[in-house]
DNA sequence: AAAAGGAATTGGAATAATTACAATATTGTA
DNA sequence: TACAATATTGTAATTATTCCAATTCCTTTT
């Protein structure tokens, strides 16, 4: 975790972006918080300890990290968007009660696909809806009654 | 094309669900053109042929279609939804240079997966983004100035 | 055919996410 | 330390979407 961390703000480093204090609360936010947050999450977070933070800035600095390759925008809810530190080619299942969001492996090689031979691909999402095994345990409780 | 159409129009019926005007022209709109259409493009183009129309109504209409189960939303973009009528599972690329939304096919057998044993899954969404052959050709004359 | 009741449409206002922008503050370098 | 470049901040603007009350349109009943 504190690894993942050390090699982002090198990578920011070596881009030349400036290491702010705003900027090391998100990194460290996010690396500490693997639950795909939306912007509004990470402020609301982090306004505790930097009191005169910007929701602004927050775009900004995410906007900032997305270009770098550093972070990932998950497009699962049309009504906002959520990032993503882990970018290795990942799927995301949203439970449907809950709110959660889960990573899950895929299989690359599923993919390859004639009618797209001649399209250049940039990026590959994977989205699933669904219900998380707590809340299929928590709804079969509410039968009970 | 027009059997599609009549299709969905049966489904309706049999769910209780009116033919007004505006939903037979949105349903017909959708017939004919799978462009994977915004809220704006669609109430845009109906406002020709229906003055009054609300976007407000078109809203309520697709809204009532998802419910229904006769229309998708895609959620390729996080800043807006868009509607596709062709609900069978199915993948989406989007041009990053011409902002159209491509189909293809997907092969299930892929997607079982064994973290995701314990969850319902409900729905699966493969998004790509990525360049079309047109805006690819087009890219590379670009060059030759 | 008229009346009544339910459903759909309309438009304007409210909400929420995001962006634009200008002023201020911070940082790195000479 | 001083300068220039970059980052942050707050407010206002923009955009998609929802809410809601008034009106209109169907359908059914009388």
């Amino acid at each position: 975790m504190k690894k993942m961390q050390d090699r982002l703000l090198n990578d920011l480093k070596g881009k030349n972006i400036r290491l702010s204090h705003q900027r090391l609360k998100v990194v460290e936010y996010l690396c500490q918080n693997h639950i795909h947050p939306t912007v509004d999450q990470i402020y609301l977070s982090l306004k505790n300890s930097i009191p005169t933070l910007s929701k602004t800035t927050v775009y900004n600095i995410l906007k900032t990290l997305v270009e770098a390759g550093l972070v990932k925008v998950i497009t699962i809810d049309n009504n906002e968007s959520r990032y993503d530190i882990n970018t290795q080619m990942h799927g995301h299942l949203k439970c449907e009660k809950c709110g959660r969001i889960f990573d899950f492996n895929i299989q690359f090689i599923s993919f390859s696909n004639d009618e797209l031979k001649n399209f250049e691909i940039s990026e590959k999402n994977v989205y699933f809806t669904g219900v998380c095994p707590k809340c299929i345990e928590n709804t079969s409780q509410d039968y009970r009654s």
